[in-house]
DNA sequence: ACCTGAACACCGTTCAAGT
DNA sequence: ACCTGAACACCGTTCAAGT
């Protein structure tokens, strides 16, 4: 940790993605620029370009990282509740959420379409499809037990997903006024998720 | 439609927000440059201060006539059920959802964090509000006919709207595979819709 | 292998000047 | 009132050159 000698870094790569992060948490990604992000890692301009093609490989390489944090937060909530697939559902949730508004530029960058998604570069869209396949398995074991509706699997894997995904999406973007804090908005998670098993129509209703 | 003697244009502001349009498709808001879009509306890179503030401005006008859009396709399938709420819900989601579809970079525009959400310029935040005040009506009025769960009225409004929500954007982002005509995307809204409705458990399960 | 410095084309934004 | 042209600081990207 004291080795400053040779150029200037021993991981240049990650210092600049670490940089990145703050920049983009700052500016936004248009604002956010590769001089910038090059200069607080004390670098020159041109350095970033050893470890990334360009600007939006760079950015590509952060939603890459967010994914794969979602893929670790899918497969903990599975494996939180081994025998109960109802509450694997509720804390994939609140843990896709809780991501979200814990790092919202990060969120936005995962599906914004600043980067292209899966149709990107080999690890992006990788990351992307293993949370995915997380979320699937958890539906997946609810059905198995009889407890999910006998309908096709993707069809409810969409619905949970686009619920909890237009959940973290509408906060991040501040769209629901009076969400503030983060206990609130884990309530108004585990609300939606209740709202989204037991469905929405009055039990008396036609 | 041939007076192009004094500097230019009749109406340079929707001259320019049409060439953004186009380039935003194009190129991203990233790449999208301010001056690309003068020399496609056919005047100086100087001419388009005279009406945007600067390019995250004209970024905003584009979100906010999305944001319009989207209020008139909530009041439309209101009115298209006037006796059926149900009716009404799902044609908005399906009206969302197609919107989101036909227009993707308008809608990641929109609620990608690329341009400030209600926090931003007046006319945008209201825009936003008088389209979810639409979904908020419809809402209402199925929990007036009894039709809906007693629940609070916003946590029946931020389900519905975060299921169509997250269905508009994960399409849009193309993050589910092997949906793309739009046929299919609608049956998908329908299928989610309904499932929001009823909910994804068994009738039989406890 | 990894980084620097100069270089090029391009950008956002401003402003005095034109009609 | 609305637009132009020059100007400035900044950017993305490339490349020959350094260690």
């Amino acid at each position: 940790v004291k080795a400053e000698k040779t150029y200037h870094h021993g991981d240049l790569r990650s210092a600049l993605l670490r940089a990145a992060v703050d920049l983009l948490a700052e500016r936004g990604p248009v604002e956010l620029s590769l001089r910038a992000v090059a200069k607080a890692a004390g670098v020159s301009h041109a350095a970033p370009y050893r470890h990334f093609r360009d600007k939006s490989e760079l950015l590509a390489a952060i939603a890459q990282a967010g994914f794969e944090s979602l893929a670790d937060a899918m497969a903990a909530a599975e494996r939180g509740h081994p025998d109960d697939p109802r509450a694997q559902l509720i804390d994939a949730g609140i843990a896709y959420v809780r991501l979200a508004v814990r790092n919202p530029h990060i969120a936005q960058l995962m599906f914004g379409g600043v980067v292209e998604p899966a149709a990107g570069p080999a690890p992006l869209g990788r990351a992307c499809d293993e949370a995915f396949k997380g979320l699937v398995r958890i539906i997946e074991n609810g059905q198995r037990d009889g407890i999910y509706k006998d309908a096709p699997t993707m069809d409810l894997v969409v619905a949970a997903w686009s619920m909890v995904h237009g959940l973290a999406m509408l906060v991040t973007a501040g769209q629901l006024k009076g969400v503030d804090s983060p206990a609130q908005i884990e309530d108004l998670a585990r609300t939606v998720g209740v709202l989204l098993q037991t469905g929405m129509l009055a039990p008396t209703a036609g």
